[in-house]
DNA sequence: GGCAACATGTAACTTGTTACATGATTCC
DNA sequence: GGAATCATGTAACAAGTTACATGTTGCC
């Protein structure tokens, strides 16, 4: 469904092969998505079969040779028509929230545990955004092609700032209690 | 895997019919976990086996017979286990991020129909979680028990907000370019 | 008369995860 | 010698979605 149009995004920046994807989905946009790479394997197989992405092996000496992926036209085409297409809510599934429902059944210095290792990681997260913001954004100002991903970016940041502030808060109070 | 501890948690409230589950996630539990019906009757199926729920028929006159499922001790005692469990961190999959990231292989009128969409729909959501708020957790204060349930809320209504506002700053920019 | 809500479920399909499988090179 | 990285994939399973199926009551 949609795991197929975010390979194509990914292409439309440079072909790339299926490690190279995978690779990318656990870097550059897991924010937005994530994918393993058997269901990237596996979908680059059918949108092959499509027409929209063409394959040619990269011979290479010691190494596995590559086969790296390029979007066609008919990609392209398949992505336009897809983006008129209404956008879903994003789905959220969080353990950590289900767990503070039933905060009576459940283990409270695990919680507590859980809670600092959230925190922990967002907080390594929005390091990581300012990081990249600062390299490819620095000034704020940015061409047009990339006005979408600097926005993208704002989100993380500030997605990341709320989930810090709620995790302190959250401690504070489990910390009390 | 978790399904199957959101739907404990749920009982852990009150013993529920799979109807009511469904409707349970529809609203009360929707920010953190989503599930439609053929998943809950399946899962309740499984739980059933295990012995973490029993359930009970209620004849009704009229409508057809409910099914209530009510968590046993060792419902209870796999809740507890399951909460030492490390979290993951929550999985995101949104199509708009994907969409702005293409934003030159994108229809830009579509994708600011979209942005305005998305941008009612949280305000909406936020205005649903301020009720909730005013009429469960007026003045701010949660009997231990609930004290999850507030903090869940909270996140969720900041949540809302920072999309909102970012909602609104792309808009702006998508509407000078 | 038609639609929505109540209430339960199945079947078929698509997605996503985990483990397995292979094999070379480079670094410690 | 062992682990990590490069590179590709398959198989089996678990989870999630969509469409189908049935039948009543109550409201407009």
């Amino acid at each position: 469904m949609a795991l197929s149009h975010a390979i194509l995004v990914c292409l439309t920046e440079r072909p790339m092969s299926g490690y190279d994807l995978a690779k990318f989905f656990d870097t550059s946009i897991a924010f937005f998505w994530k994918a393993t790479h058997p269901q990237i394997y596996r979908e680059l197989k059918k949108l092959e079969e499509q027409g929209c992405v063409t394959s040619n092996e990269e011979v290479q000496s010691g190494k596995p040779n590559r086969k790296v992926y390029s979007i066609t036209d008919a990609g392209r085409d398949a992505l336009k028509a897809w983006s008129r297409e209404p956008v879903a809510l994003p789905l959220i599934k969080d353990d950590l929230l289900v767990r503070l429902q039933a905060i009576e059944h459940v283990d409270k210095d695990a919680l507590r545990a859980q809670v600092r290792a959230r925190l922990a990681a967002h907080r390594e997260q929005l390091e990581q955004y300012h990081h990249i913001r600062d390299m490819r954004f620095s000034g704020g100002a940015a061409v047009p092609e990339d006005l979408g991903k600097l926005m993208g970016l704002e989100l993380g940041i500030q997605y990341e700032q709320g989930w810090i502030a709620w995790c302190e808060s959250v401690l504070e109070r489990l910390e009390r209690a």
